[in-house]
DNA sequence: ATGGTGGGTCACCCA
């Protein structure tokens, strides 16, 4: 099974994109986040005309939003809502071969990486803190996470650990509660452990950079992570950082694992 | 220290 995870920034304005990449990728099973829309309008028919009939999706109006996207059946759709909120975070879903998918877009933070004067860099706190209770309590079998996570937890998944110091997605206190998700929750980092611990890697460039491929100023926000039983079992690994640099692009690049 | 760009919806919200 070859699973993707993708950020996509408005699915409605890059449904073309999305349907190109799952044939050129040869994906079977991809998660989206940000798709930005109700699920009414959600670009369903396009995906079946492209081979990949089966959604789980849970969308809002202009915010947030993910989905779940397979060529074979998907069951047990379901989602939970975390830090108090009923926005559209998570989405969960059982894969045709037996494997239960969490898509999660966690709160970008805001800019001040301070709970007091910013209640954004709170929620995104309490969402982790919420996410480390439930798996540490439910430890996955069998089981995937993916997703934005918004947190770049280790020096070697940005391009400047010092200049990012104080920059929410790489301040201490999120990179540290990240790690303890994974630790506590029974997870494994199987897109780190693929290309190992001294290898740069992104899945997130500014829009905000003249030319986001020569500064090269990237962030790994986006996660594949695998319960622990089925962390031997990934062969291949993939950012498809060219995504970064298709017309109209996501600031986010796709992350694919094989398993 | 600052401003840089992009998406959604309709004056700003969000990233």
């Amino acid at each position: 099974m070859r699973l993707a995870t993708w950020n996509i920034n408005s699915v409605r304005l890059r449904i073309d994109l999305v349907t190109a990449f799952l044939k050129s990728a040869d994906v079977d099973v991809l998660c989206l986040q940000e798709t930005k829309t109700e699920d009414a309008h959600f670009p369903a028919d396009a995906l079946i005309e492209a081979g990949w009939a089966h959604h789980a999706i849970r969308g809002e109006k202009s915010y947030n939003g993910v989905a779940i996207i397979a060529r074979e059946p998907l069951s047990d759709s379901g989602h939970m809502d975390w830090a108090g909120r009923e926005d559209c975070r998570h989405i969960s879903a059982t894969t045709a071969n037996g494997i239960k998918v969490h898509n999660f877009y966690v709160p970008a933070g805001g800019d001040v990486p301070d709970r007091d004067e910013n209640p954004k860099f709170g929620h995104k706190l309490d969402f982790i803190a919420e996410m480390t209770a439930y798996f540490s309590q439910n430890k996955p079998q069998r089981s995937i996470l993916v997703g934005d996570l918004n947190i770049a937890p280790l020096a070697e998944d940005v391009w400047s650990t010092k200049q990012l110091k104080n920059v929410v997605s790489h301040t201490d206190i999120e990179r540290d509660g990240l790690l303890r998700l994974i630790n506590d929750g029974g997870w494994s980092d199987v897109v780190r452990q693929h290309f190992g611990d001294d290898e740069v890697l992104y899945s997130w460039w500014s829009y905000r950079a003249r030319d986001w491929a020569a500064s090269n100023r990237g962030r790994r926000l986006d996660h594949i992570w695998t319960s622990r039983d089925l962390a031997a079992g990934v062969t291949d690994v993939t950012i498809h950082s060219d995504m970064r640099g298709a017309e109209k692009p996501s600031d986010h690049a796709p992350v694919v694992i094989d398993l």
